[in-house]
DNA sequence: GGTAGACCTGGACGC
DNA sequence: GCGTCCAGGTCTACC
């Protein structure tokens, strides 16, 4: 393709399921905030670095995504830069298409579990465009403040790759670089062997996509992972279409408290809201989670209208404390 | 199996 | 402007 050709940006449109709100469905979990992805509440629409292509042949895209008819289930477009060729833009396609979480078969069943999300038609989780991208976002949500997590996102961008470090970019990095400049503090090593680990394609990381496998065997693997506990291991869980685990945090505990209007020590606390979203059996994190958002869309208005810079750092629970 | 303390960063607070 | 304290989940050592 010659670069006249690439000057004239491509524009991909698919089909989505019938029930599938763009904005709504974007600005469904948190992750929409943090790098690469850019929302834009006035156009509501997504901004977002790509990679597409091949090892050694990598093409750095810039798009933007967005629902133009804004309406459930109209088509979603995808404008991108430049001008790809097929198979850049298959790959495209299927980065957008996990990151909408498109493939999510489970939104009836869910909506029959907690018909109280059924008006609102939340159901559907935003995510990453890999799994990987997924994972070290998790770490460095771990055990620091949400602005920390931000800016641990922003830099890893700025510093490693626009389009979010590969697993053999941050395998190759010095844990010392990582600290320094991407401020990680000492996930540093951790972030380096996760990246090892994917990058070489390890038994420790094998088959954490295949659906066919139950949850606890999956779950029981992602513990063997550095840097991942419970909290990150039920977290990953969500973010790979299985919504049977809770990631309790202190943000759990506080919704416990302020809007379950529960009482008690942490442990009790913790047993506590277990058994409150049991009866949501394999749909209980997004019974969780779509009570959680809509405590914060209570207090912040719409998560659409959320604007990055001023609102979209404001969510760490010891700011939401009544 | 349970628990205490270290890990690192940034924000809040007091002086 | 500086020093101190605290929030936040994982990991290791120890009982």
């Amino acid at each position: 393709m010659s670069e006249r050709e690439r000057a004239l940006g491509s524009t991909l449109k698919f089909a989505v399921p019938p029930d599938y709100v763009f904005r709504r469905d974007v600005c469904s979990y948190g992750y929409f905030l943090l790098a690469p992805n850019r929302w834009d509440p006035a156009t509501e629409s997504l901004g977002r670095t790509f990679e597409v292509g091949e090892p050694g042949a990598w093409l750095t895209v810039r798009a933007v995504i967005d629902q133009p008819a804004g309406s459930n289930g109209s088509p979603v477009r995808v404008r991108c830069d430049q001008r790809l060729d097929r198979a850049d833009l298959a790959s495209l396609r299927s980065q957008v298409r996990r990151m909408l979480n498109l493939e999510d078969q489970g939104v009836r069943a869910f909506h029959r579990s907690a018909p109280e999300f059924r008006r609102s038609g939340r159901a559907r989780l935003f995510r990453s465009p890999t799994l990987f991208e997924d994972v070290i976002k998790t770490v460095t949500s771990c055990n620091v403040a949400w602005t920390s997590t931000i800016r641990m996102n922003e830099r890893l961008c700025t510093v490693v790759n626009p389009a979010f470090p590969r697993p053999s970019q941050l395998a190759r990095r010095k844990p010392g670089t990582l600290r320094a400049r991407c401020g990680v503090g000492y996930r540093d090593v951790r972030i380096v062997e996760i990246g090892r680990l994917f990058a070489s394609g390890a038994s420790a990381v094998d088959g954490l996509e295949d659906s066919s496998r139950p949850d606890d065997e999956v779950y029981e693997q992602l513990l063997g992972l550095p840097g991942i506990g419970p909290y990150a291991a039920s977290n990953v869980m969500q973010l790979l279409g299985r919504y049977g685990h809770l990631p309790v945090d202190t943000e759990t505990m506080r919704h416990a408290r302020s809007v379950l209007g529960m009482e008690g020590e942490d442990k009790r606390l913790r047993e506590r809201v277990e058994e409150h979203y049991r009866p949501y059996g394999e749909h209980r994190f997004r019974a969780y989670w779509f009570e959680l958002w809509a405590d914060y869309e209570r207090r912040r208005g719409p998560a659409w209208t959320w604007d990055p810079e001023t609102t979209g750092k404001t969510f760490t629970a010891s700011s939401l404390r009544d």
